[in-house]
DNA sequence: AAGCTGACAGATATTGAAATCTGTCAGCCC
DNA sequence: GGGCTGACAGATTTCAATATCTGTCAGCTT
């Protein structure tokens, strides 16, 4: 019947405890299985791989972890203002979950070690908002970038040591909250002048 | 006699061959030890740990490979082309040797992993020239920046993708010199104006 | 006496055998 | 018949025994 049937929604919760539980290293499908009460045959009916599992229950909690997002990157504060908040609260959010879901933190952390598709297509997302408040803010004058899309690359990675993982161990130290701002500044700044014009192909020297 | 006594110097070209053989996870002090045909006992009468001993190396390779950073800081390029010049000196440096060194680099990052006295040394050395072009631009009435060494430091920061260490994986993809160059032009622009004044949302314009 | 050696204790790494896990699939059950 | 099971092969991980390494030091050598 179909209240017994087992469901990917099912799996993917069960998978997430027991990642959270035992962390990435020591889970395993067998795991899930047995939190599940099914064989672990049957997880391979709904997921090809231990890979793909844990790939969809990461990219279910990055979407909840980085819901406010989307909202502050289509609110209408003025362009300047809504970066400066859309970074802080990513950085926020990146801090958060590495300090109060670490195991979940880490699972993330091992995925973007590998460059795998759904890591790669939430980087997507987040550099499509960033374009998006690029946008906003070159139509009302207050940014300058001839393609706001690359401006918007060039602005996630100027502020990768703030939201890529691999940096997180120095999200605790005293300084950073600093270091945030100064660079948030300078990226500011960076966008109320000149953009990403390719300044000079850079003359053989 | 003197000829045949044991001196650092020996030690440390002897520690570098090693840990260019066999690479940071495979050498050991009784390789070294060996390498030089005395006892391990003796390597420790110079230097009062392995980790010292790595650290010491490491400081050497990294002040040689760097070398010519210093000069372009010095140089009396105006400074916006002398930032882009280092910077792109920078990564070009970090670039060769991850890939013509990759045993040297390998024990470079893992020394930067435990954030060790002469890795934070040499960051300060390179922010301190940073610094150094800054203040110039800053006197030629050309980059705008309240406190340089603090904006140096941001742009030590903004552009860590390029020679952080942890990020060598994704130097040799194809769109990094762009995305170098798109973060280069971001700073350099941010720099032409405002500096890194607390956020101070730009208003005029 | 300054510098080196070699033996030592405790820590770390290597090894290979046993256990567990991943992914597949023929067959069972609802 | 669609979905689950349980047994299986090959890959990976665990574990404990063994070997090697790090750091110390008493004593030898020059």
């Amino acid at each position: 019947m179909a209240d017994s049937a087992l469901t990917a929604e099912q799996i993917l919760r069960a998978a997430e405890e027991v990642l959270r539980r035992y962390g990435p290293s020591k889970a395993t499908v067998v795991d899930v299985a047995r939190a599940l009460g099914v064989s672990h045959g049957s997880v391979y009916r709904h997921f090809a791989t231990k890979a793909a599992l844990r790939a969809a229950v990461t990219s279910n909690w990055l979407e909840r972890a980085h819901a406010g997002l989307a909202e502050i990157a289509e609110s209408d504060t003025p362009a300047p203002q809504r970066l400066h908040e859309w970074l802080t609260a990513l950085f926020a959010a990146k801090r958060r979950k590495a300090f109060e879901d670490p195991e979940m933190f880490a699972t993330y952390q091992s995925l973007e070690a590998t460059t795998s598709e759904p890591v790669l297509a939430h980087i997507e997302r987040m550099v499509g908002q960033l374009a998006r408040i690029l946008t906003d803010g070159v139509a009302a004058g207050q940014f300058t970038a001839a393609d706001p899309l690359v401006t918007a690359r060039a602005v996630w990675d100027a502020t990768d040591r703030f939201h890529n993982p691999v940096h997180s161990g120095s999200w605790d130290q005293p300084g950073v909250q600093d270091a945030f701002e100064a660079v948030c500044s300078l990226v500011l700044a960076g966008l109320a002048t000149a953009g990403t014009e390719p300044r000079r192909p850079p003359r053989r020297r």
